[in-house]
DNA sequence: ACAAGATAGCTGCCCAGGCAGACATTGTTG
DNA sequence: CAACAATGTCTGCCTGGGCAGCTATCTTGT
């Protein structure tokens, strides 16, 4: 029931939380890509194959929603992943506007593989976390989000184009 | 003094913490964009000027760790808030490498006048929180900065180029 | 004092991803 | 059923920012 977090004579820049995101933001995700450097998929694909298999997603439209990236792009992350022979594309017959996306048996072998870098690299960053204090911030994290996504959608009614 | 918090067979990418904080900026960086819109700064622009003011940054290479850019992005982020003069260059003369960036009366201006259109964001995002879940989430945050940016230095020596 | 290594800044090149537009299909409303 | 809006996919085009390479300067070890 914060009314004002934030006070325009009292801000600082280090305790903002749009600073503290993009920061880790901007660390994480280059150095996950690092990880996967000597890999033949990249990080940002990996991801796209996991929320493909654990059923999050199953169509670009929905990579596109849970990445958080447009619609364009994600054709072209889809067509990578179908040129390497990681999933099939096939027209959807309920819906012939929808191209559904499945994970060929290389692609499954492929996603598995790559897990266990990338738990490795949180499970480092957290050392000095309790169990308890990750959890909090995971679940402060989903708030923040749902909060966020509704005050955008609040302000921002703008005719969207291909997002 | 977690050991494992994740485990690779209960392993949810929606309790990813990558996954939140990739989510969050994509979320919330356009956003803030958008509400610069009509500005005539942009809102990385505006970042980088308020760093500079409130004397965490006095130089390109600061910017560039404070944003988490690389040192070329920077140059050209500093070149345009010449170009409006918001900014100064001035060569340092302890270390005549260094170039010593400093705020315009205009760009003092400019910084202050924008200030309140994020803080207004961010306190409606925060309304359902409160004041200590804040603080909570901030606390952790910069801690698992912390945490990422040891562990980082720790596995990736590699030799900096630009950065 | 000098070679080797860091660090600051700049530039050219490249690419992932955003934007806008096109098209097909489906849903909705009169 | 006609008109219109919404959704899914795909394609050009463009830009911000990463990368590598260069110079100039400072620092450190010998």
């Amino acid at each position: 029931m914060t009314r004002k977090y934030y006070k325009v004579d009292t801000f600082q820049s280090r305790r903002a939380l749009g600073y503290l995101i993009r920061r880790a933001h901007n660390l994480i995700v280059p150095h996950a890509e690092a990880l996967f450097a000597d890999q033949e998929i990249t990080f940002t694909q990996w991801v796209a194959l996991v929320s493909l298999r654990d059923g999050l997603t199953s169509t670009c439209a929905d990579i596109a929603r849970h990445m958080g990236h447009d619609s364009g792009a994600t054709t072209r992350l889809v067509d990578q992943l179908e040129d390497r022979g990681l999933l099939t594309r096939t027209r959807s017959k309920a819906d012939r506007r929808v191209v559904n996306l499945s994970l060929t048996a290389e692609g499954r072998a492929v996603a598995k593989a790559l897990t266990p870098r990338i738990l490795e690299f949180w499970n480092n960053v957290l050392t000095d976390f309790s169990s308890h204090e990750v959890t909090t911030l995971i679940e402060l994290l989903t708030r923040l989000l749902g909060a966020v996504e509704s005050e955008i959608a609040k302000t921002g009614q703008r005719a969207g184009s291909g997002k």
